[in-house]
DNA sequence: CGTATATACCTTGTGACACAAGATATAATG
DNA sequence: CATTATATCTTGTGTCACAAGGTATATACG
């Protein structure tokens, strides 16, 4: 017997849900763009600065997909720590193609912006 | 034997698809709340107004979903077309609904922007 | 020396979802 | 009565995030 999903969670939340993973992968990005971070730090860092909630079932395959298309360089770091950590770090293809995927946020961002605009004069 | 999508198409691609797919729900909703449209004109509608491609076997379902959950009503209008045409309009429940998500869009947007901006410290 | 706790990374199974492709319906046109 | 045009709906598939659970390393406590 497992958890029943079934009827429980209005379909507002799976809508939250999917947005939220669409701007995932650039998040994750940016969070690695200005320094080199590890996993959990990724984690923390989304999670205070932004409130964006991401586990690590969520992010290790992420980043392992990200690495292994080399849009991110991936250098382990063991001794300064207790436990050694794997640090990430944006390559210089990952810049170009971060700089891909702000052009299309902002795109995007204004696509749906405009849209809203647009039926927002309903309210006779 | 099928289409093999296998190394085809380059991550970016898909990160594409998956920012598309977390707004199409609010996407389509938006594409009702000012006056009832009917399914391929909704899908024309995003095309011209946005260019955000929707096909139907992605708009029906996300349809018959909404209408389902009440956030959206259907009407059947036949007789002054060729084919009969079902109109979707926002119900009272869905105006609501999309109160809440024009909100958390608002704030998701923020979320991210901001984190661009902060990230955006990296060119030294 | 256990064993508990903390930190870190990784993997497996599952459910949800968009979408391509194809089915179905209706009416006008040739 | 086939073909074309417009419309809706369904089925099968691949992808993906994620919860849950597993592994590794080191320190602390008794």
């Amino acid at each position: 017997m497992r958890k029943r999903p079934v009827e429980t969670d209005k379909p507002l939340d799976k809508w939250r849900e999917q947005l939220r993973r669409g701007g995932l992968e650039l998040a994750i990005l940016l969070s690695v763009s200005s320094t080199p971070r590890y996993g959990l730090e990724i984690i923390r860092y989304l999670q205070e600065s932004t409130d964006l909630v991401v586990t690590e079932g969520t992010i290790y395959p992420i980043l392992g997909r990200l690495t292994r298309s080399g849009i991110v360089e991936a250098e382990w770091i063991s001794g300064e720590t207790p436990h050694p950590r794997k640090y990430y770090r944006l390559s210089n293809q990952g810049r170009k193609a971060l700089e891909e995927m702000l052009d299309h946020w902002n795109s995007y961002r204004s696509k749906i912006d405009h849209l809203v605009e647009t039926a927002g004069r309903m309210e006779s």
